[in-house]
DNA sequence: CCGTTGATATCATTATTTATGATATGAACT
DNA sequence: AGTTCATATCATAAATAATGATATCAACGG
């Protein structure tokens, strides 16, 4: 039993008449009676009783008829609640720090740009502070950020978790050593140096020696270069392994793995572009953090 | 939208994938993302986020499986509810006065039979209180009799209205003559007979003298042959107006319709077979009380 | 008695829809 | 680079639905 057969029953069953119900529904009569005889013969029961005058439903028919009428009210009622979520179109503006721009958002905005081709999306990269008063202020839709957030207007859903490690230049085997060298960093507010302040004062007495370096991959020029060492995520070293000239140090304290989380306003209104984001990148985690492929039902 | 869509989307969204579904359902991989395909343009919303490891639904999607499940549930539950009404096979006793039975049961039972081949139809004519008892005693799943019943374990449906007239022989038109003439009837418990003795009770002094004749043919047979007169409905006349040498009078009292109902036992266990009949009487009966045929919506 | 009307049923044919099979594509993992 | 495991595409085959012509059947009217 299909709902195009219901649909054709619940006319004939209004009409009182194949050849009306086959007029109002724009079919040739025969066809309307064969629907209903194949539903009648499918259900192995009557439907109708046939008179000179038309059809008449049975009993067994007013049961189906009410079951018509509901299931094709469900139908409509979805047709018309699906059809109201209209495709996101239109900007969305994202913030980001640099690591996680580089790292995680090339994947995945290629593929939610993929999904959604009307969505225009720009990144703003800056520091967690410049990131969350942009947000605050209606200037980005939402932010990666790296520090735990607990403002009362944003709310934050973890989103990636990353494995910090200490990048030292080649040759540079030496963790009592390389600890004396100058800490390159992106900028002065950043989680990496807070992180790396937190972890040379548990580890030395000495007070560390930042550079800003501004950029990711100026960080990563100066560690080659030798002029110091650096926190980094784990995966944007093993990218390009090979063509790196650095060594890496596990980070043997607590901060070993950083969370980013994505932060909207918690009030304002979610725009479709922003809601489509935001279903897209839970759905992308629940598949990350999924423990295996699931082999099931035979 | 159509129910086997639902079917198809509901499977995808259950295993995530749309090989596995259709693997599950029998199907070759490339129809099942047509059919999804379809279903999403059709609806012009996205309801899956592809990704290399499957199928996930998104937030809109989430939406149509809710209805999906609802309205495969109902359609699932319509087939059982009427896959349980079996088609009425079996013996089906009935119960009728012979003018019923020669004037309406025909044609009843000629449709009847054609809509249910199953059901063994018998019929059983005999005076009311026989046929009641027969009813009460489960002799009879049913019987049309012209008495009001109002017995407490009976019920009854209305079901004819006759228009009831004196039959005389052709030529005598004097209804003041017609009424010292004997007066032919069924049986002295028929009704006809109560309808006459009152009537001649109000119209004369005289007592009427009254002449079984056993059946109806009998009846006509005696009024035309001019033993006297009888009280029939007018219907049985008119059938055949033309072969028959009688004359009509209406009669003027206020049973000039008899009205017939349909007896049944109140408490007993209805018989598929009883149930269908009673069904059908109940949709005939609407047709022949329904004003005309009704003409509407263009 | 016979033809007309107004309904459903049947059936061969056509049109449309659905399913298939082969192949392309694409991302992740080794 | 190659393998694996997904979905997407496309021409074609198979199944299903719609059509048009015709049959049937009961009621009605002349």
């Amino acid at each position: 039993m299909d709902s195009s057969d219901l649909r054709i029953f619940r006319i004939v069953a209004r009409e009182g008449s194949i050849t009306q119900a086959a007029a109002r529904l724009g079919f040739v009569q025969s066809n309307v009676t064969a629907r209903i005889k194949r539903l009648e013969s499918e259900l192995g029961t009557t439907l109708f009783f046939r008179h000179n005058r038309g059809m008449k439903l049975t009993s067994t028919g007013k049961i189906l008829l009410s079951y018509a009428d509901r299931i094709v009210g469900l139908l409509e009622e979805a047709t018309q609640a699906l059809s109201a979520t209209l495709e996101p179109i239109g900007p969305l503006m994202i913030g980001s720090s640099q690591t996680i721009a580089s790292i995680h958002l090339p994947k995945l905005f290629t593929s939610f740009y993929k999904q959604y081709p009307g969505v225009i999306l720009s990144v703003t990269t800056g520091d967690t502070q410049t990131l969350i008063k942009k947000v605050l202020d209606y200037d980005l839709d939402g932010a990666f950020i790296s520090h735990l957030c607990v403002h009362p207007d944003l709310q934050s859903i973890p989103c990636f978790n990353d494995e910090l490690v200490i990048v030292a230049a080649e040759g540079n085997f030496d963790i009592e050593e390389i600890t004396t060298r100058p800490i390159l960093v992106l900028d002065m507010n950043c989680i990496y140096k807070e992180i790396m302040e937190q972890w040379m004062r548990d580890k030395t007495q000495t007070r560390p020696h930042f550079i800003v370096m501004g950029t990711v991959e100026a960080i990563i020029g100066g560690v080659e270069a030798g002029l110091g060492i650096s926190l980094l995520p784990k995966i944007i070293i093993k990218k390009n392994e090979n063509s790196r000239k650095m060594h890496i140090f596990a980070l043997d304290s607590l901060n070993y793995n950083l969370t980013t989380e994505f932060i909207i306003r918690r009030d304002s209104f979610v725009s479709s572009t922003l809601s489509a984001f935001l279903d897209y990148i839970k759905c992308v985690l629940e598949i990350d953090n999924s423990p295996a492929i699931p082999k099931n039902q035979g």
